[in-house]
Formats: structure tokens, C-alpha cells, sequence
DNA sequence: TAGCCTTTGAAGATT
DNA sequence: AATCTTCAAAGGCTA
């Protein structure tokens, strides 16, 4: 097991590494609203995952028994891919395997283009289909794009991705051979051509929709339940698993709105249906497998809703299953590091820090800066510079507030035109209130989701942990500040006006919602003179605690309810 | 260039 | 138990 997931580790590395470097070597860019790009990229993933997988399963003799059905194909590719099983490949090797891959696919695209953009009378199609129409790489000897039933079955993941890949590059170029749809409700971009309307055209999405979230091809049902179960949120759904993971996947590809998508307008009854569709462009297949926590995912400015949880659920479950095992595999090298032969592969292994939240690969890579800034912070203290090195700086966790923040900033931000965070902070926070008990719930239980994530994946974190990381001059001002004007003035302002005229106390005394409050555990109102005390999320205006309260006006019966003070 | 500002909530620290 | 402190995000501003 240590093997395979050490292996596994070296893979991924080795994966990404000649992703991106096949991917300026053809000197395309990386843009992502590029569907034409997004297919080199699948095949160029696919082509690495092949390779990785050959690796790894070399040692295997069923599997290299496996290999010998491609041997059957004239596809050289195929030819050069098996050539050295067992035997680790060059990097050049590597890269020359993705180049043809992705070569192939632009000849055959060229091609398409070609006949496409020109006169197609008196080609007979269906001729030209059957000769031209991509293979499943995977798969080569299942010449036709046809039905779940008709392709072979899969049972690693790097099947599964390949059979992705060549499903959604198929399913584009018989597509501009076959029905070519109508897209009169699309406006395209100065540059799109018409190459680009076809790729990303809402027919050609369908054709991906209905083939896409079929795992029928997927033989080892071990591999879905996997997936299924290691995503803690979605084991209500294991019963289903298959219909499950098809929706996962589904609503995968409809996270986020490409370039193209954008610009349709109007839409029309003919095409209200591709319109539910109208984001699937070949972007979204890429994303779909994005296996990798290296690569980004970018959230959306979207509302809440079910399918983004489900979306987020997915993105979770392909991410911890490869988290699980390097987790798996890093505790075990931990523990049993004194016993296990060979401990300097675990130093070539890459260094997944993976972070805790929905946004994988953004958190990644700004923690990775953010160890390099925490190791770069100077201190006397020699304690905490051994710790910083020891430690990677592991965030906190989103509170709810944070996560409706985080969403909502772009919208406020256009719709008033600030752009300074505080001023915003402002508005966002106003809002927050607004928001009704509902709406805020849903990011209370995200937010809780998000603990619970965090929790499983770093098991021993604490926030305490944190404290300190921020400089300790900024804690000395806040302290002095505290002081200074929330202590006394605070009390003058109540000694002064007293509680029915709020109104006339000074911003830092006032019971605004800067200075508001909480419901503890116990039911009382708590300050939140610049935070809060342990509470349940239910915010309300309340200035001070039912023991001040009750200090100032006598008796001990004095409780909130509804927003004011009364007697019980 | 580091820290401040500004919000709420969670959790650790302190009283 | 109650209260205080810190840190999560964000980006313009300031010393």
C-alpha cells in the first residue's frame, strides 16, 4: 500500500510536470476559454496519465497483459507507449508521446476545420465520419463514438480520464460532420471562429451532457464507491452511487460561466434547453478532471445553492482521495520512518500541503507563499522560527460570515464602486444582518462543512496554533486602542446618555451592529466589543450582557428577547 | 513593505 | 462562566 501510494505521489508530480511542459512546448496557452486548448490539454492530461499508470502497473502482469490488446492497433502511438513497459521514461520520451497526442488531435481538427468552413456538398459524410472520427485512445479498437454500452470498460482512474478525453474530442468533431446545430441566439467574440462556435456550441455540449455523466463504463464499482466514500458529506448518497457520481459530475460542469457562455443572449424557447447546457464547454470536462490539487479552482460570485454544494462536494472528493492516501502514506512514513527501507523517496515526493477548503488549488498555492513568508519572518524569538520551519502555516478555517464575504465582495464592489476592503467590510457586514435566518444558514452549515473538512484534514491543528502568526505589533495597537476608547468611553457614554438613547453615544460605544452582539451557549447576550464570546451564530442587537444589564437596572430577571431588553 | 482598516464568527486565552 | 484576544478574506491606504 506505502508502495502504491508512493508511487502514486510521484505520478502526480511527474504528471504535472509534463502537463505544463507539453503545454508550451506546443505553444499553446493555457487559457482556459480556449476550447481548442482545453482538448490538447485533456489529451495531453491523458496521455501523462497513461503513461504514469503504465509505470506504476508495470510490475503487474495481468496489466501488461492488458497492453498487449493495444499492440493489436497500427496506432504508433500506442506502439511507442508500450515500447518500454517497465521501464521508466525520459522525459523527452514522455513529452514526444504527449506532442503526438495532442498533434494528432490538431491534424484531425484541421482537417475538420478545413471541410467544415468549406463547401461540404457531395462529401458523403457518414464516409468521412467513419474514416476521420477520432478513437478512443484508450480504446482504440472502439472506432465509433457510440453508446455506454458499446465501450469498453474501465476500471482505473486513468481510464476513466482517458475515456473522458476521447469521449469529449470525439464527441466535437462528429459533431461538426454530423448535425450541425443552429446558434442564432449566440453572439461570438471578435476572434471566435467558427471552429470555436462549433467546440463550444450548446448541441456539442449536449452530445458531452448525455454522454459524460454515464460512468456505465466504469467496471470496478469499488472505484465509485471509493470516491463516494471518502467524501464525508456525501455518504447519504452511497446507496445511489452511481446515479450519485453522475450528478456529482453533472453539476461539475456547470460550476463557472466560460468566456463564451457569457456572451449568449437571449435566450429562446428553441434553445432554452442548450441554454441549461450552455456552460459545458470543453473548459468544463477539463475541470471535471482536474484530479490535481496542484491546479486552480477558481469559485464562482454565484449564489449559494445546491448545486454548488454538490459541485463543491465533488470537487472534495476527487481532491481527498488522493489526500487520504498521501495522508495515509505520510503518517505511516512518520511513524514507521525508523523501519521503512528507502526513506529518501519520501524527499522526492512533492510536497502536498493541501489546504483545507472547497478552493483546493487557490489555497494551495497561496500557502505555499505563505510558508515561504512565514520561514522569511525574522524574530528574536529562535523558538518560533524552529516552529515556523517545522510547521507549515495551516489557515483557519471560513466562520460563516467569511464565506458570505468572500462571495458577495465582487457583487458589492461593482454595484458601489469601492474598492476599499474596509468600506466594504462595512456594507457586507450591514447586509449580513439583512440576510434572513435562512439565508444565513445556508453559509452557517457551509462554514460548518468547512470545519468538519478542515478537521478530518488536519487532525491535529489547532487555532491556537495560528496565534502569533500575525505580528505582534499589530496586537499591541489593537490593545491600546481597546483600551483607550471601547473600556472607558464606553462607560461614559452609557453613564452618560444611558441605554433608551443609544443614539447619542460615540461610534465606539454605540450598540451598532459593529458593536453587537451575540447569544451565548446560555442564552445570554454577549458584546462583541470587537468579538464575541462562544456563540451559536445568532447575531442580535443587544449592547450589553444580561448580568450588566441586570447590574444596572436591578434584579436578575431581565432577558432579550426580539430585539429589546425586557423583564421576565 | 509591513501593517492598518473593517466586518462576523470560531476558538483559544485570560480573568 | 464571562470576557478578551486572535485570526480567518480583501485590497487600498499609510508610515
Amino acid at each position: 500500500m506505502l508502495d502504491k501510494v508512493k508511487q502514486l505521489c510521484n505520478q502526480w508530480s511527474t504528471a504535472e510536470l509534463f502537463y505544463h511542459r507539453s503545454i508550451q512546448r506546443l505553444g499553446v496557452h493555457s487559457d482556459k476559454s480556449s476550447s481548442k486548448t482545453s482538448i490538447y490539454s485533456i489529451m495531453a492530461l491523458a496521455a501523462i496519465a497513461l503513461t504514469g499508470e503504465c509505470l506504476i502497473t508495470s510490475k503487474n502482469s495481468h496489466i501488461k497483459s492488458d497492453c498487449v490488446d493495444w499492440e493489436k492497433n497500427d496506432n504508433k502511438i500506442d506502439q511507442q507507449l508500450i515500447t518500454n513497459v517497465g521501464k521508466p521514461k525520459t522525459l523527452a520520451e514522455v513529452e514526444n508521446i504527449i506532442l503526438q497526442f495532442a498533434s494528432t488531435v490538431y491534424e484531425q481538427q484541421y482537417c475538420c476545420d478545413n471541410y467544415s468552413s468549406s463547401n461540404l456538398k457531395g462529401i458523403d459524410k457518414s464516409e468521412f465520419k467513419k474514416s476521420s472520427s477520432p478513437s478512443c485512445i484508450w480504446h482504440p479498437n472502439a472506432k465509433s463514438y457510440g453508446t455506454p454500452n458499446e465501450l469498453e470498460q474501465c476500471s482505473t482512474a486513468a481510464e476513466i480520464i482517458l475515456e473522458f478525453a476521447s469521449l469529449t474530442s470525439s464527441a466535437a468533431l462528429i459533431n461538426m460532420h454530423g448535425n450541425l446545430p443552429k446558434y442564432s441566439n449566440v453572439v461570438l467574440d471578435d476572434s471566435a471562429t467558427v471552429q470555436d462556435s462549433i467546440i463550444r456550441s450548446p448541441a456539442v455540449l449536449n452530445n458531452n451532457y448525455n454522454q459524460l455523466p454515464d460512468v456505465s463504463f466504469v467496471k470496478d464499482s469499488k472505484l465509485i464507491d471509493q470516491v463516494l466514500t471518502t467524501s464525508a458529506i456525501s455518504t447519504s448518497n452511497r446507496d445511489n452511487s452511481i446515479d450519485t457520481f453522475s450528478r456529482n459530475l453533472e453539476i461539475s460542469q456547470n460550476r463557472r460561466k466560460s468566456k463564451f457562455a457569457r456572451r449568449i443572449e437571449i435566450p429562446t424557447l428553441e434553445s432554452s434547453k442548450s441554454n441549461n447546457l450552455k456552460n459545458r464547454g470543453d473548459e468544463k470536462y477539463f475541470h471535471s478532471l482536474k484530479i490535481s490539487p496542484i491546479m486552480n479552482f477558481e469559485e464562482t460570485a454565484s449564489p449559494i445553492s445546491k448545486v454548488d454544494s454538490v459541485s463543491a462536494i465533488h470537487e472534495r472528493v476527487i481532491n481527498n482521495i488522493f489526500k487520504s492516501q498521501l495522508n495515509a502514506f505520510t503518517n505511516a512514513a512518520c511513524t514507521k520512518s525508523d523501519t521503512i527501507v528507502g526513506l529518501s523517496e519520501c524527499e522526492s515526493l512533492p510536497i502536498l500541503d493541501a489546504p483545507y477548503d472547497l478552493t483546493i488549488g487557490t489555497k494551495l498555492k497561496n500557502m505555499n507563499l505563505e510558508t515561504k513568508n512565514t520561514s522569511s519572518i525574522q524574530t528574536n524569538d529562535t523558538k518560533d522560527i524552529s516552529n515556523d520551519k517545522k510547521k507549515p502555516h495551516i489557515k483557519k478555517p471560513l466562520n460563516a460570515f467569511m464565506l458570505y464575504m468572500k462571495e458577495m465582495r465582487a457583487k458589492v464592489v461593482a454595484e458601489c464602486t469601492l474598492k476599499e476592503s474596509a468600506a466594504i467590510n462595512q456594507i457586507l457586514g450591514r447586509r449580513w444582518h439583512e440576510l434572513s435566518r435562512e439565508e444565513q444558514s445556508k453559509y452557517y452549515e457551509k462554514a460548518r462543512q468547512e470545519r468538519q473538512l478542515h478537521m478530518e484534514l488536519y487532525p491535529g491543528w489547532s487555532a491556537r496554533d495560528n496565534y502569533g502568526y500575525v505580528s505582534k505589533k499589530k496586537k499591541r495597537k489593537k490593545d491600546r486602542s481597546t483600551t483607550d476608547s471601547g473600556g472607558n468611553n464606553m462607560k461614559k457614554c452609557r453613564a452618560r446618555f444611558g441605554l433608551d438613547q443609544q443614539n447619542q453615544w460615540c461610534k465606539p460605544c454605540s450598540p451598532n451592529l459593529s458593536v453587537i452582539s451575540t447569544v451565548n451557549n446560555n442564552g445570554n447576550v454577549v458584546i462583541n466589543s470587537n468579538a464575541a464570546a462562544n456563540t451559536i451564530g445568532v447575531s442580535m442587537l443587544a449592547p450589553i450582557t444580561q448580568k450588566k444589564m441586570c447590574s444596572l437596572y436591578g434584579g436578575n430577571e431581565w432577558k432579550w428577547s426580539y430585539g429589546r431588553w425586557k423583564r421576565s
